[in-house]
DNA sequence: TATATTTAATAAGTAATACTTATAAAGTAC
DNA sequence: GTACTTTATAAGTATTACTTATTAAATATA
């Protein structure tokens, strides 16, 4: 059994086909047929079905590629070591950002990331917080930005900035044009929500002290602040916004905002990655430069942290 | 890099000399001193500085050798997956088993289990719970034996059995002669318990609701309940003892064996594994052979589970 | 139905490499 | 200073991973 013979197997498993699979391999089709033939006999088992069309992988075949997936992602992070010990910023960096965070916060740092280590590869994903974790454990990601705390002994958080949300309110609102808002005063039944799944609607809902019984006038399946703020506008309800979404608003919109009085809702935004800790030294220089960049539009303190995870007490924050 | 070559290293990381290494891989000297070349080449480092006597490992040196331990140590779990699926009851099978527990439980199954499974080949390690559960997670167990609930995400819990604690009295106890005791009437000052580390010790101290700031009389480091019998026997104070640790006193003994009242204390213990659940079936057939075994032995309901984790409450099993 | 096309396996040969034995070099022990 | 231990190097061999060419079988097309 090779790395080699693992990679070959890995490639079939995906492209159902040798041909192809030998070509992503930059290896001919009869070297990859005899590679996992080779494979096959030493585990005495048939991973793929070839008589099928496209190739069927056998039931142990599929518990087999889940192996020589981890065999090979184990491998790989070998010389993510090596890069570690000697601290060079390089090679393909994963960060994995919650939809609700990535707008707002991505165009902060990307550019200044990507302009300062030329020889590292970022790749984004937007996916919600619990797939996040998923490929976070999975080692599909280096590294996630998400609403914290999370609560998972596997993963370290290091809290970047507390955002605080504010109340976006139409004019008929009975609290509209108050100073300062309360947050327990307002009607949970008027609130627009994200869809269920996104860590934010379970920040909002612990927020909301009354709204445990909370049965919305409809069901919202859209993902986006500005869909909500577009709802607000037709005086359908009332929502939360966090702070940097409020910086990008035109001056009419502006005037619907109400800052929360002091301890101010917020969630915490964080840096999660895995105990082990690889490519820490890159997590280490992203996590500076979000301090920087972040440390200028967010200077708030005692607020009131918001849980993503729901039925948590919030934790102040001075 | 291949795997070979990890191997290669792991063992020269072990035994600090090429020649002794190469003899354990049976290859010859050069063939070794050769392919962790490569190696090194390849990742660009030094792993081992082959100037000092006996050789030693660079500091990123460790950290590669501790992800060859991982690699390798995946790839071996190929072969674990083909026989998972045929159901082969073979190779390798290490069991961890807590101290306390090891010596009443480990006769009642051992033969029965490597005889029915000639192809099986036991391992097993006597080490305390943390330690046991550091292992099972660093895949160095297959599976462990430890007084339950542990609380761990990573991880699966079968509960075997439900073991009452025995009070053990010296006849100058007030409670001595008693039909049923009560734990909480127990004054914890003359509480005899194994030493710190061990799980047993945090369960009597979980047992004893008034035991907070006890201040005991000595310190005791050993582990064993043979030690505390005599102590006891010595009028140096009481103890609790499993059911099972029991069976082998003898009649004078046992006439200082007090009977708790229901719901007795007890203590849950359970087959802990990981989520991942390699060797599953193997698992299986030790569960069904423990619950064989331990059936006939222990009977009891409605017990007091006591949690092996500090400041928990106790949970009832009827 | 016959014919092309696609796809994987096989055969035979080549290049790469993992291994061997033999020897050199360097350090350690006596 | 000599013997001993240990690792690196050199040269040759065996293995094996790879290539191209071909066959076999299944599928698609005329």
């Amino acid at each position: 059994m090779t790395i080699v013979q693992l990679k070959y197997a890995i490639a079939v498993a995906e492209h159902r086909n040798f041909t192809v699979a030998a070509d992503k391999c930059f290896v001919t089709q009869p070297t990859l047929s005899m590679q996992i033939q080779k494979l096959e006999a030493e585990l005495d088992i048939t991973i793929f079905d070839r008589t099928k069309k496209p190739i069927a992988i056998s039931d142990v075949g599929i518990k087999i590629i889940q192996q020589c997936k981890k065999i090979v992602s184990e491998s790989e992070k070998m010389q993510d070591v090596v890069d570690q010990d000697r601290g060079v910023i390089g090679g393909n960096f994963k960060i994995g950002i919650v939809p609700t965070i990535m707008p707002t916060l991505l165009p902060l740092f990307l550019d200044e990331l990507v302009s300062n280590y030329p020889m590292l590869k970022v790749l984004i994903y937007e996916l919600p917080t619990n797939e996040l974790i998923n490929q976070l454990k999975n080692n599909r990601l280096d590294l996630i930005i998400a609403s914290t705390p999370l609560e998972d002994d596997d993963l370290i958080e290091k809290p970047i900035y507390y955002e605080p949300f504010v109340a976006y309110l139409p004019k008929s609102n009975e609290h509209f044009g108050k100073k300062e808002i309360v947050p327990r005063n307002l009607y949970s039944n008027d609130l627009l929500l994200l869809r269920d799944g996104h860590c934010f609607r379970n920040s909002i809902e612990n927020l909301c002290f009354n709204c445990s019984e909370y049965v919305g006038k409809f069901e919202l399946k859209s993902g986006s602040f500005e869909t909500l703020v577009n709802l607000v506008d037709q005086n359908l309800g009332i929502t939360f916004l966090p702070y940097l979404h409020t910086l990008k608003l035109n001056e009419d919109q502006k005037e619907m905002l109400h800052n929360f009085k002091n301890p101010k809702p917020a969630r915490e935004v964080s840096l999660v990655y895995h105990k082990s800790e690889v490519k820490i030294h890159i997590i280490d220089e992203i996590k500076k430069l979000l301090f920087r960049v972040t440390k200028q539009k967010l200077h708030f303190s005692d607020v009131n942290i918001i849980s993503p995870i729901k039925n948590r007490e919030a934790k102040r924050f001075t």
